[in-house]
Formats: C-alpha cells, sequence, structure tokens
DNA sequence: GATTAATGTG
C-alpha cells in the first residue's frame, strides 16, 4: 500500500494518493518513506485540511523528531500551499535545520506575501545559524527592511551584504539603492551607486526615480547628463518617466517630449500619460488636454487625467472627466477612477453624488473594506461634507485601516469641530502601535492648535521630538503654527529657528501667526524676507490681510498694492477678503467698486461678503438690494447668506425685512436655522422690545445653552435686567458656570449698577477658577470658545457673544 | 527598475 501511495503520487495522481493514505490509516502504521509522498499530495491539489490533518498525525506518532526529511516535506508543503507562517513555526521548532533552500523558499513566500516582519525575523535566524542566503532571498530581505522603516535593520543588512561578498552583485546593491531610497536616506543611496563597479540601467534607474520622486531636478538632470555621456547602458522608458516626472518648465518638457516622439516612445502608454501628467503639472492643463487626447487611451490614462485635474484643484474639470469616462462604451471606472473622482466630489460638498459613487462600488462589487485606499478616500469624502457618522463606520468596517485611514478618520474629526475624539483615536493608534507618520503628528498639532490647547501641544511636541520627526518640514510648519494660535509667538519662534530648511509656508505661518496676535511690524518684516526669497503668494498676502484691518486704511492700501504687482488680483478668494477687508475698515466704496469689476471671477462667497460690507456699514437696504441682485444671478442663497443678511437687517434695525427673510430662509430654501440665524433674531427681538417675547419662545422650546447665551447677550445690549434674570436663573439650571457666562453676567448687572451683585459674581468666579474641574474650561464647550476664527469665513462683523457648539438644529 | 489612487503644513 506504502509502494502504490508513492507511485501515485509520482503519477501526478493525487487525490488517489491521498485517498488511499486515509484508508491505510486505521488498518496500518505508515511507513516513513509515505510521508514525502503524502504531503507533496497535499500541495499539489491543494488542501490544506488534508495538510493539517496529515501535519497532527505526524505530530502523534512522533515521526517530527527524528525524521528531517518528513519535516521539510512538511515544511515546503506550507510553502506551497502559502502558509508561510505555519512554516515559519514549523522550521523554529527544528532542532536540526539542515536545509538552506527551505529558507529560501520561506523567505520568498514571506517578502511576496508583504509579511516584512517576519521576514526580518527569518533573516535573524539564519544569521544566527550561519546560513547564507542566495541572492534573490537577500533581495527579499532589503525590500523587507526598506518597509519595515528602520535604519537599524537597513545597516545591519547593508553590513551583511559588504561582509559577505554580495556588495558587487548588481541585484543586489540596486535593492540597496531602493531601500534606502525608501527609508529617506539619498546620501547613502547615492554612496551605493557610486561604489557600484558594474552599473546597469535599473541602477541608474534607481537612483534617477528616487531624486525624482523627490523632487530633486537638478539631481535628476545631472544623472541624466553623466548617464547620456556614459552611452552604456542606454535610458530606456523608465529613466524618462523619471525624468517626465519632475519637469518643471514647460520648454524642456517640450523638448523631452520632441526626443520622445523621435525615438518612438511616444507610442508607449505610460509614456504619454507621463507627458500629460508633465504638462498638468506645468500647469499646462490645456497642452496636457490635447495630448491625452492624441495617446492611446486606457483606463490608466482617464485616471490620470481626473487625478491631475483634482490634484490642481480643478475640481469640477475632474469631475467632468470622469463623467466621460462613465460613457465610453469599453470602459467601466475602476477603484482608481473612483479614489480619484470622490476628493473632487467631496471638495464641491457634493453629497448626492458621492453617496451614488458609494453605492456604484458596491454594485461593481469592489471589496471596499479590503481596498484600504478605496475605503479611505470614501471614508474621507463623506467626512468633508460633514456626514461624521458615516465617516465612523467605514472606518469601523475597514478590516486593515492603514496609517493614512487613521490619519483620514483624525482630520474628518478635526474638520467637524469634534477635536476632543481626534486625540482619543489618536491615543488609540499611539496605543494600538499603529505605525504613526508625519501626516499623523501634523494633523493632531493641528487639533491642538484647533483647541487652542498648548498643554497637550507641548505633549504632542515631545513625541515628535522622541520620534524623530522634528527635522520633516510639514510637522515644522504645523508646529509654528500650533504655537502662533496658541499665542505662544516665543515657542513659535524658537521652532521657526531650529527649522534648517523652511520654504515658503513656514514663512507664511509666521506671517499669518504675529499678524494674528497683533505683531503687524514683525509680521512685515518677514514679508520683506519672503520678497526676497520667494514668489509671495495668495496665502502670504491674506495673512499679511489678516492685520491690515486693525491697522489702518494705508497699511490696506499697502497690501492692495503687493496684490497688484504679484498679480495676485484676479484670484477669487484673495479679492474677497480685500473686498471683506475695504468693507472692515468702513470703506463701502472701494469695496463696492472692487466688486462689480469684472476681471475676476465672483463666486457665492462674494456675493455673502458684500452683503455683510453693507451691513455692518450702516446701509441695511443696500444689502437687501444686492441679496436681490445675486438671486437674479441665478445664485441659491446659503446658510452664510443668510447669516450676512440678518445680521445686516439686525445691525441697520430693519427688523420686519429681517423677520421676512428669516422665514424665506426656513420655508422656502429649507434651510436649518443655526445658532448664528438665531443671535441675528434674538437680537432683532431685543431691539424691537421683544426680549419678552424671546424668552417666552426659548422657553417653549428644547434650546440648549447657547441660544440662552444669545439671549443673555441681547439682555445685556437692552440693559434688561427683568428678563436678563430669568434667563441667568435658567443657565445656571442648566450648569453654566464659563468665563463669558459671568463676564455677560456682570456686564448686564454693572450697566444697571448693581455693584454688590458684580462684586458677587466676581467672587464666586474667582473662586470657581480656583478649583480645577468646576469652571468648564475642560469642556468640549470652551474648546470651541478658543478656537481662532476660521482662515476664510469673515464675512461678518457679527461677533457671537458665545460660542458653543450650535445644537441641534431648530426651527423656531 | 515601473504610468493612475486615499490622509497632511500656511
Amino acid at each position: 500500500m506504502n509502494l502504490l501511495i508513492k507511485s501515485f503520487c509520482q503519477s501526478r495522481r493525487y487525490l488517489q494518493s491521498l485517498f488511499l493514505f486515509k484508508k491505510l490509516l486505521p488498518i496500518s502504521k505508515p511507513g516513513i518513506s509515505t510521508f514525502p509522498s503524502v504531503l507533496k499530495s497535499c500541495s499539489s491539489l491543494p488542501s490544506l485540511d488534508a495538510g493539517l490533518m496529515n501535519h497532527g498525525y505526524l505530530i502523534k506518532c512522533g515521526v517530527l523528531n527524528y525524521c528531517i526529511d518528513v519535516r521539510n516535506g512538511l515544511l515546503l508543503m506550507y510553502v506551497e500551499l502559502g502558509e508561510f507562517h505555519n512554516a515559519y513555526k514549523l522550521f523554529d521548532e527544528m532542532p536540526v535545520r539542515s536545509n538552506n533552500n527551505v529558507f529560501d523558499h520561506i523567505i520568498h513566500g514571506l517578502g511576496t506575501s508583504g509579511a516584512y516582519h517576519d521576514v526580518v525575523i527569518t533573516f535573524e535566524n539564519m544569521v544566527k545559524s550561519s546560513i547564507i542566503p542566495n541572492v534573490h532571498s537577500l533581495c527579499h530581505i532589503i525590500k523587507a527592511c526598506s518597509n519595515l522603516n528602520s535604519t537599524k535593520q537597513a545597516n545591519f543588512v547593508h553590513d551583511y551584504v559588504n561582509q559577505n561578498g554580495f556588495h558587487n552583485h548588481v541585484l543586489i546593491t540596486n535593492s540597496l539603492i531602493s531601500m534606502y531610497a525608501k527609508i529617506g536616506r539619498l546620501d547613502l543611496a547615492q554612496k551605493v551607486f557610486q561604489n557600484m563597479i558594474q552599473k546597469d540601467i535599473v541602477s541608474w534607474n534607481s537612483l534617477i526615480t528616487v531624486y525624482a520622486k523627490n523632487q530633486n531636478s537638478p539631481q535628476v538632470f545631472n544623472l541624466f547628463l553623466s548617464l547620456k555621456q556614459a552611452k552604456n547602458p542606454l535610458p530606456n522608458v523608465i529613466t524618462f518617466l523619471a525624468l517626465l516626472s519632475c519637469v518643471k518648465e514647460v520648454s524642456i518638457g517640450k523638448s523631452i517630449h520632441s526626443h520622445l516622439i523621435r525615438t518612438n516612445l511616444y507610442s508607449n502608454f505610460q509614456i504619454g500619460t507621463a507627458i500629460f501628467n508633465m504638462y498638468a503639472k506645468c500647469e499646462r492643463l490645456d497642452y496636457a488636454r490635447i495630448v491625452f487626447e492624441q495617446i492611446n487611451k486606457t483606463l490608466v490614462s482617464w485616471n490620470a487625467l481626473i487625478s491631475a485635474y483634482k490634484q490642481k484643484g480643478y475640481d469640477k474639470e475632474a469631475v467632468d472627466i470622469y463623467k466621460r469616462l462613465l460613457t465610453e462604451p469599453d470602459l467601466k471606472p475602476d477603484s482608481f477612477s473612483f479614489a480619484n473622482v470622490l476628493p473632487a466630489y467631496a471638495n464641491l460638498g457634493n453629497l448626492k453624488r458621492i453617496k451614488s459613487i458609494h453605492s456604484m462600488i458596491i454594485k461593481h462589487g469592489l471589496d471596499m473594506y479590503q481596498d484600504v485606499v478605496l475605503c479611505t478616500a470614501i471614508l474621507d469624502a463623506y467626512g468633508k461634507c460633514s456626514d461624521v457618522k458615516a465617516a465612523e463606520f467605514l472606518f469601523s468596517c475597514m478590516r486593515d485601516p492603514s496609517t493614512a485611514s487613521w490619519n483620514a478618520i483624525i482630520s474628518v474629526y478635526n474638520m467637524n469641530n469634534k477635536i476632543k475624539n481626534a486625540m482619543v483615536v489618536f491615543q488609540e493608534m499611539v496605543r494600538g502601535k499603529v505605525l504613526v507618520d508625519c501626516i499623523t503628528l501634523v494633523t493632531v498639532i493641528q487639533s491642538c492648535g484647533q483647541m487652542g490647547c498648548l498643554k497637550k501641544g507641548n505633549m504632542i511636541h515631545k513625541f515628535v521630538f522622541s520620534k524623530g520627526f522634528c527635522s520633516y518640514l510639514i510637522v515644522g510648519n504645523a508646529l509654528i503654527d500650533m504655537y502662533m494660535r496658541c499665542g505662544c509667538v516665543k515657542s513659535g519662534e524658537m521652532v521657526f529657528d531650529s527649522m534648517c530648511v523652511k520654504n515658503i509656508v513656514t514663512w507664511n505661518t509666521m506671517i499669518y501667526g504675529y499678524m494674528k496676535v497683533g505683531c503687524f511690524f514683525t509680521g512685515l518684516k518677514f514679508f520683506n524676507h519672503v520678497q526676497l526669497e520667494y514668489k509671495p503668494d495668495s496665502v502670504t498676502v491674506i495673512s499679511l490681510l489678516q492685520g491690515s484691518v486693525a491697522i489702518s486704511g494705508s497699511f490696506l492700501e499697502m497690501v492692495h498694492g503687493y496684490i497688484l504687482k504679484f498679480g495676485l488680483d484676479y484670484e477669487t478668494q484673495i479679492m474677497n477678503i480685500l473686498i471683506d477687508s475695504y468693507a472692515k475698515i468702513g470703506n463701502v466704496e472701494k469695496a463696492q467698486d472692487l466688486f462689480a469689476r469684472n476681471d475676476f471671477k465672483r463666486d457665492q462667497s462674494s456675493w455673502n461678503i458684500m452683503i455683510a460690507a453693507y451691513g455692518m456699514n450702516g446701509q441695511g437696504s443696500e444689502s437687501c438690494n444686492i441679496f436681490t441682485k445675486m438671486i437674479e444671478n441665478g445664485y441659491v442663497p446659503d446658510p452664510i447668506t443668510f447669516i450676512s443678511l440678518l445680521s445686516a437687517c439686525s445691525h441697520c434695525g430693519l427688523i420686519e425685512e429681517g423677520f421676512k427673510f428669516f422665514d424665506l430662509m426656513v420655508n422656502k430654501y429649507k434651510i436649518q436655522p443655526t445658532i448664528e440665524h438665531l443671535t441675528c433674531i434674538i437680537d432683532m427681538l431685543g431691539r424691537a422690545n421683544g426680549l419678552k417675547e424671546a424668552y417666552e419662545m426659548i422657553k417653549s422650546g428644547n434650546y440648549q445653552k447657547p441660544v440662552w447665551g444669545a439671549l443673555l447677550s441681547a439682555c445685556r445690549n437692552n440693559m434688561d435686567m427683568e428678563i436678563g434674570e430669568l434667563v441667568r436663573d435658567k443657565l445656571s439650571q442648566m450648569g453654566c458656570d464659563s468665563f463669558e457666562y459671568y463676564s455677560l453676567l456682570s456686564n448686564l448687572y454693572s450697566l444697571n449698577n448693581k455693584w454688590d451683585e458684580v462684586m458677587e459674581i466676581r467672587r464666586v468666579f474667582g473662586d470657581m477658577k480656583k478649583k480645577p474641574g468646576l469652571s468648564s474650561l475642560n469642556n468640549e464647550t470652551n474648546d470651541n470658545r478658543k478656537r481662532t476664527t476660521p482662515f476664510f469665513s469673515e464675512n461678518t462683523k457679527w461677533i457671537l457673544p458665545f460660542s458653543w457648539p450650535a445644537t441641534t438644529a431648530i426651527t423656531i
């Protein structure tokens, strides 16, 4: 029977071989020489169940302890079945390891399945046992080290290569270059390259690609010239792909383009895609589009065009290309198309389309929970459209969230004012030993800045320091911003001084910070430096504009001059802020003048700003006129339009109009009123001697602290003691003990000459401050209060007396 | 060795 089993296996009749083995088991003990055949049958079928059963049987009869061949056979079976962990475990338990080949099998298996950590452990065991891997295994080991991102391991394997005579092997050295590239040690990659005796095109390409990925164009072009001079080897598709990826000037791009046409490489679809990507990067989407229409279009080129538009901020164009792709007869969008177009829809705030893509992904049968990138893209899209619940749900469903997925969910919380959740997720991440990268840190540093929480910020800074992330430019920039937002200029300056590499963002952050805290002249000094070293961009002047309102008209005119000088006066965002700034210093004519210009593209926000501009300058009826014109121009008013409009009416005493607009907003445009809208209405009621009505109205509904706060503020504005005290009772019942509450209250009493009460409030508040935990300084309410004004939406002069988060939307 | 994808600094 044993012989028969063997012969079945040899003639590849594995099923019969196993069947026979099963029959044999209850009758008699199989011979040792039978097992390799049985195992071979298991791995060739392949049948893991049968394999595991045999493994169990082998343990039971003790063969494994004395028969190396059977052990090796079992090991190979697991390798063949792709069960590398079982294979490795078995290997680890082996008392004698005779078969190097097995090691190479395991390394290959673990390496291709992405179990990099296990590869390195296996390698360490090999070193301990003085077993030398073959070249291919060593390549896998080097690749594993590069994926683990550990310099220590990288150095170890490099030393090993040198000590064991692999350093002249071109495959190995090429892998070393890639490894150093991946862990960010370009200097060491360059060194390996220089020491190579024999270089093939892969060696050249490896280094050129690395520099290209790091956007180090001078090095890329230098290497390319050296390669041309060496005449051997000849540059190939990969070389040109790298070269094209770091072209910054369209003229150079054009000459490479024509060279490629001459050498017939243009017909290569990768090259075609790279050329139009190059034009897209050089801000020549017009050329890119022409190339796109010329080349052989594959799904990849469609996806790349969507991505190019998206990356350059042309979200609408990205969406248009995606829609065109849908009409192509032979092409179906894939996960790349979705992942590319989702951020575009997210930026456009189109939740409906995001939902429909989500359902299309399900319909296409794509396993998005397995596809981390795609799932992260959907998660982020939902988050950007404020559907936090959907984002959370997707995150919880992901089987193996990547660092990027974690980063995305943290960022979703940041975007939606749930900073506390962001910090909790970060802690979970650290505790769960998820790899933290510099984007994670940038995101949580942002959370600290938004909270205005210096203590947490300092903690993260220490973390950054201990994990060696200090030298990352974006981390440094984020730290400066955090410190400046917390009003800690000194620490911001310290980070700034410690940074050896800076970019325009670094400088802009400093300017923005200085302007925000009122150090206008230091800000200006930094601006002068920017002018020398960089071309100031839109953020530079927007940062400057932060301060102009607080200084003077002449300062504003100076900044306006810079905007013209640097040709930034066609940018909608800049013009909007400029108009807003002129309005804020009271020059509504200039604001109107700029608004009326037709060389910049007005958007919804421009109209909102202009409505507010008239309102804050006492021209409420003009605000109403602009609103009418806005509708005539085909714009649909949004919640901010109504904040501008209602505050204009309230500010200018147009009470009846105000109520009419409120009605319009709720009933015609179906906009749910937020705390900002309610504040305007309460203020209007106050001006119309309607505080009692306001009180009744609020009392009858399920309103939360912010609304009551707005009412208290209206009482203060109207010196209404009677209602004021009712509101005070209600608020203290609700457990309100914030700084704003007490300051409003003491304000109200002092305006009514009730000094005893004022003293009492001061005493209570003073006491509370001494007791940590009693004051609401620790709750989320306070986190919001300290949050700095959003960057681009200062289009209303309305300063909220309280800024608790908006409660559930309420309709009056 | 390798064209297209998600998160992120002002």
